[in-house]
DNA sequence: CAGCATCCAGCTTGATACTG
DNA sequence: CAGTATCAAGCTGGATGCTG
């Protein structure tokens, strides 16, 4: 048996990591990969970083993350909530009041996203001149 | 003018960061939003992390990220060499063999991005531990 | 080997409407 | 405010066939 790597419906037995190998984002059956693509897909990505400088409430999350749709938005939270990363605190007043904050978990993976980020951010001069020299390279031929 | 964070053409021009902003990936339409979607997405995450454990041929790289299709490797490939984070090898023998490595800036890149896939792939238990709590109080109900 | 071009199924997404 | 439900549309991505 797998327990930690869960066979997809749709993929044969073989597909499915050895029980006593570590969890691999290389292996297509590993369920490292699911919990990675939450936290770096487009949305989860963005979600973990604007929580990380607080704790923040559905819309405000909303605004902060440009672009996001309620619908988006709602899915991204959930699933980091089951993964352990986000915790919500709902308060049961009218109208109703959630907060949305990092665990612990949360906090050292976005911290480990956050350092991505800022790097991803603070080189974009180098990645728009290797795009710029790319494109001239392709357009001339 | 806004040289750094071209509007996009779907987007009202509101929605384009003001020029002396620093790049922001919650922003729509800076461009780093692009790239860093290049470097998480679940392919360019993946073969960031395989090339940072030295060069790779392209049907080397298609047997180490496992699932991926010959055409989103190269689709993949193709984005982040455009943004300068791999550089492509080409030899013109017959058969043909091209080495994919990362450039200077990829290696920086890939660092922070292997640090958060090894943070993630390390602390598994936890997050199937949460899954499963999460479960069973949504199952109970 | 290292790809590119094409087709198209289906999953993801956004818009809209509705609920507590 | 904080969501859920539904549905159409479009983009993603896999399969296939072909090239140098």
């Amino acid at each position: 048996m797998t327990p930690e790597c869960t066979p997809r419906q749709d993929l044969p037995a073989q597909d499915v990591p050895a029980p006593d190998l570590p969890y691999s984002v290389f292996a297509r059956a590993c369920p490292s990969r699911t919990t990675l693509e939450h936290v770096t897909g487009r949305w989860g990505a963005l979600t973990l970083g604007a929580l990380h400088e607080g704790s923040l409430r559905f819309n405000q999350l909303r605004r902060r993350v440009d672009g996001v749709s309620e619908k988006m938005l709602s899915q991204t939270l959930h699933a980091l909530e089951r993964d352990g990363l986000v915790h919500r605190e709902a308060q049961p007043t009218n109208p109703p009041r959630v907060d949305y904050e990092l665990t612990p978990l949360g906090r050292e993976v976005a911290e480990r996203l956050l350092a991505l980020i800022q790097c991803v951010e603070g080189r974009m001069d180098e990645v728009l001149a290797a795009r710029a020299r790319y494109d001239a390279a392709r357009g001339a031929r």
